[in-house]
This record gives C-alpha cells, structure tokens and sequence, in this order.
RNA sequence: GCCCCCGUAGCUCAAUUGGAUAGAGCGGCGGACUUCGGAUCCGCUGGUUGGGGGUUCGAGUCCCCCCGGGGGUACCA
C-alpha cells in the first residue's frame, strides 16, 4: 500500500470538508504535497499544504492546518497527526498497524512493496546498445546497470517490461569494423594490408581477426575484397554480439529481445515511414540530401536522414525504429537509455515522436552522465578506436558482479561519476554493498541458530521496542522507493534505501537479542523471529531489484 | 559562441523535484557487546551548498550574471 497516496486521499477530503465548513473559497485542483519530513520528531509524513494556502485564504497557516486536521478521519494506520511548527502537517504512524505490517509481509512474500502505478501498461526499457564494433566498457555498464534496474522497478511497479537491446548492425561504424577485422584476418595470414585510416585500434581486433584466420582459413582471400570484408564482418558481427551477450550476462543481465537495425531496411519499414514523413510534409530535399525538417515543430535546424552518398544516417534509422515500437510493436511508452554525448539526440528524437502523432511525454530518454575512471589519481581515456579500453568485463573479473553493479548503481543519473580503478579493486570490502548483503547473511545464520524453533504463532504486537519500530518503519518504505524511482527514472534511491534499511536491522540487532534461551523471552523470541523474516524478504527483495545477490553466508 | 549536465564535509556522493536545524559512505581520531556472524555497532571530527544578485512565508533546488569541470553543437554513432 502507498501511505503517501492514501494520505493525499486524506488530506484533499478533509480540505474539502474544512473548506465548506469555514466558507474557504479554494482555486480548482489543489495538489496535496505529502512528505517525508527530515527528523524523526516531524513524525513519519507531513505536510506543508496549509503553508501553500495561507496566502490565498489570507489566513496564519496554522489555524488552516488545524481545520484539516480536524477534518481528518480515523483510519488504522495513524496515530495522531499533530500541528507543528509554522503549520506543518505532521502524520505518526500507528504501533499496532506497523507491527501488524510484519504479517502482511510474510503473506505477501515478495510481492510486497509492489504497487499498481503501472496498471499493465507495456513499458519497453532500451539500454546499452552499444556499437558490436567492441567490448563493453564501464560506461557501458553503468547503462545497463541503470536500464536493468529501471525494468526490475518498472515490473514492481505493475508495469508490463520489455527490456531491448538494439543493435547498430548497419551504417558507418559497422563498415569500419568489417574494413578494420577483414585487415587484421588478412595480417594474420601474412598479408600485407592495411588497417583503415580511423579504423579500430584495439587488441581485439588483432585477436579477433586471428581467431576468424584459424577457423576459416585463407579462403577468404581468394574471394573479391569487398565480398571478403562483408563475409569477415558478419564473422566478427556474431562473434562480437556474443561476446557482449556474455559480458552483460556476467552482471546478470538479459534482454528480452535483440533488434537488428538492419531488420528496418530489409523488411522495407524504412522506406514506409520515410514515405510517411513525406506526405505528412516533414521531408525536404536539398544540397543533394534528404533532410527532416524539424524546424517547422521548433526545433533549431533541420536534420539529415539520407545523405548526399544515399546513406542514411542513424537518426533516419532511429525514426524508423521508434515507429516501430509504437505502432507495430504497440508499446505504450518507451525508456531509453543514453550516455551524455547522445544528449544532443534527444530534440530531434521529441520531434520525431510530433511528426509521427505521438505524445512525446510516451519516450522518456535517461541521459547518464559520463564515467570518468581514475587510477592512480589520475584520469585514464577511454577511446574504442584508440584501442586503450578499461573493459567491464575486466573490472568484473576483479571485483565481482555485486559491487560493480551497486557501485554503478549508486548515483544519480545526473552526477558525473568518477571511478577510481585502485579503490575499487584493491579495496572493494570498503564497498557498502557487502553491509548490505551482511544484513542478509546475518539474518541466515539467526535462523541456522534459531533450528528448528516454530514460530509461526508469535504475536506480533508484541514488536514495541525503538529499534523494532525504527526496522518497521524502514520496511514499509519499500513501496515508495519504487515509486519515486519509477517518478523520476532514477534507480539509484534504491541503493540508499538498501542501506537505510540495512542499518536499522544492525541496530535493532545489536539491541534486541532475537533468539533467547531464557524461558521468559519465548514470546518476544518468537515475534522477533517474524520480524526477522520480514526483513530478510525486502532484503532479498531490495537485492534483486539492484541484480545483486542475497548471500546465505559471506 | 549557443545548448545540456554538474559544482554540497579531506574524498565519493544524497537531499522525497520549493519545505522545518543540508545528510550518508569512505578516510581520520576514540570507544563497545563473556549466548544469535566484529564484513557489525557507538561517539567525535568535519559545511559561507563555486561566487554575486533576485523571486517568496521558505532556495542546495527556480530566474539573471560571473567562475570552474564534463558533454553536445557533423551528410559520426
């Protein structure tokens, strides 16, 4: 259940009620603020509405607040609501129902803190893909440790989740790759061919072309070049998906679908919405090219879909593919994740969504901040082409899938993130996520300890020390970090919540023994171990929806 | 030049999108429990929220100017 959402319910009635009662005269549509006030004192929620209205009404807040909550009924989940400071709202929690929460989480198992925002509408989450032209870096992995996250939230959230992976399987940068491997398969057979002006530098590909070398052989070579280049590259093509397949799967990351860009041309949907745009007038020709004219629905200039060469550019692409989302495919809102140097993309994408007649508020696109790895103090560039790549795949193998995701995890979208290469990998127990698997573990061995002791008749209510009401009220929290993440597509307020929740049970642990052999605690012993278990399923739950794992031992 | 993101404790970052006395982790210093795991817990240390104006009951958050960092500004992706 969402508090905040019942509360909102409250509080709008009980203005209504003060306001026909008192003869306020209210503006249309007042949205009910509900929040979580930053001292435990403030109580659980507050409001600051009668602050909003105090000006309208020309009235002092306090008197406001005080006639709503004298229009506030009783309902079972609060305690009293309190008047305080300048004419907050301040809503306490009741013992009995919060205690009583402790049931209703061992009925509900895992599916507690899931709510019905979404109401089975079909959301699809595109992230990472990247170009199959090379590894995945750790950029990389802070989009598909966003996405991922996104989806698991999405999906708590009543949503229907699609999680895609496109693949960039046509254009520019896939020719390169074909030019650049075809090189390094014939250098590996003693050719003396070149590798292409700003082809792909990397290792890799020497590898890489030596590997399609020992399995294929010279045949290649005997065939034209440009038949060879395209034959070489639909090697290097499947061997690179696989491997990046591979790498996400390391994190525990799969797709649901992998959607070829080259599926657009081929099955002519490209030339359809391209046909389309032009009756609808959003197509010009000039300067030799065909340009999308984005100026006419405000937009600051116009943008190429197919080149002077006949090439079409990835945005002409990308239109074709986003059609395809909504109208073939019939999604009702679709997440895309970027890195910040797309960002630029993001204009051009709102108004394509206008000339095809959709909402643009049904694409939301997360731009992610760039990753900026540090060793030694200092900043280590990243370039594909280049070739000097910090892999993810790399920083897994040293520190493991959990800490990487959570360390990627843990920050907002927005927040350049700065990852420092010897911190993570020689002193990954400092990470907090080991705090919160601890909890976890912990909680594992209380029940190893506890054998084969029932349980199941404890009484609840008997839950009323602070450190048992401060590890409830972290539980019943659950429902709105995923909200708030859902709100603002921002996954990392799981990981503090994680951490919140986590550090209440440390404390109620070290205060309250759980399993007692003394006689006189069998009650108590009992109630607690109900507590216990409730908090071991939002752990696990809480873990899951970041991709980390909830150990049993550490 | 123009557009986007950022600037918060020594470091890495939060702050419920305008709410009450700006919080965590790490680092540093000092402590704790003879039964459930010390990868834990507690205390202390630490701030002119880059600077300056403004808007209002109320600003880290919104507006304007300046400083600094990153990204974009392609018939690259």
């Amino acid at each position: 259940m969402l508090i905040k959402a019942e509360l909102e319910k409250l509080v709008k009635k009980a203005l209504e009620g003060a306001a026909a009662k008192e003869g306020w005269s209210l503006s249309k549509e007042i949205k009910v603020p509900i929040e979580r006030p930053r001292e435990s004192r403030w109580g659980d929620f507050a409001s600051p509405l009668a602050m909003q209205l105090a000006s309208q009404l020309r009235m002092p807040p306090r008197k406001i607040a005080e006639a709503i909550a004298g229009q506030i009924p009783d309902v079972d989940f609060l305690e009293k609501i309190t008047v305080e400071g300048p004419g907050y709202l301040n809503f306490i929690l009741a013992p009995v129902w919060l205690a009583g929460q402790v049931e209703e989480i061992l009925a509900q198992g895992e599916a507690y803190g899931n709510i019905d925002i979404g109401r089975g509408k079909r959301v699809q989450v595109e992230f990472v893909s990247a170009n199959p032209t090379g590894p995945l870096t750790v950029g990389s992995g802070r989009n598909a440790v966003i996405g991922d996250t996104l989806a698991n939230a999405l999906a708590a959230a009543g949503y229907e989740v699609q999680r895609e992976y496109y693949i960039n399987d046509a254009g520019s940068q896939m020719r390169l790759f074909a030019e650049t491997l075809y090189a390094r398969y014939a250098q590996a057979l003693g050719r003396d061919e070149p590798v292409p002006e700003k082809g792909y530098r990397g290792q890799y590909m020497v590898d890489l072309g030596r590997e399609i070398a020992e399995e294929e052989g010279e045949r290649f070579l005997r065939l034209p070049k440009e038949e060879a280049i395209q034959a070489v590259g639909e090697i290097g093509l499947r061997k690179m998906l696989a491997w990046i397949k591979d790498d996400l799967e390391a994190i525990g990351i799969r797709y649901d679908n992998w959607f070829s860009e080259r599926s657009l041309y081929q099955d002519g949907l490209f030339e359809k919405v391209l046909e389309l745009l032009r009756k609808k007038g959003f197509i010009t020709e000039k300067e030799g090219a065909v340009w999308f004219a984005s100026t006419e629905l405000g937009e600051s200039k116009d943008n190429v879909l197919i080149r002077r060469t006949g090439e079409p550019t990835y945005f002409a692409s990308d239109i074709a593919y986003h059609y395809d989302k909504f109208f073939r495919r019939g999604f009702d809102w679709v997440i895309d994740v970027w890195g910040a140097d797309h960002q630029g993309h993001v204009p051009r994408m709102k108004a394509m969504m206008k000339a095809l007649g959709l909402d643009p508020a049904r694409l939301s696109i997360v731009i992610y901040q760039l990753v900026t790895l540090k060793r030694g103090g200092k900043e280590v560039r990243l370039s594909k082409r280049t070739g000097e790549i910090i892999t993810l795949r790399e920083l897994v193998d040293e520190v493991g899938s959990d800490a990487v995701r959570f360390f990627l995890l843990a920050r907002s979208p927005d927040s350049h993130m700065d990852f420092d290469l010897d911190l993570a990998t020689q002193r990954s127990s400092e990470n907090p996520v080991y705090y919160i698997q601890y909890a976890h573990a912990r909680i594992c061995s209380i029940f190893r300890h506890a054998g084969d002791l029932d349980y199941s008749d404890g009484d609840v209510q008997l839950l009323r020390h602070p450190r048992e009401m401060e590890l409830l009220r972290q539980l019943v929290r659950l429902p709105e970090v995923i909200e708030i993440v859902v709100a603002q597509l921002a996954p990392h307020h799981i990981a503090y919540y994680a951490q919140e929740l986590a550090n209440a049970f440390h404390l109620f642990y070290r205060d309250c023994r759980v399993v007692s052999s003394y006689p006189e605690d069998r009650e108590i012993t009992k109630a607690r171990l109900k507590l216990v278990k409730a908090t071991q399923i939002i752990l696990a739950k809480v873990l899951g929806l970041m991709g980390v794992s909830a150990p049993e031992r550490m």
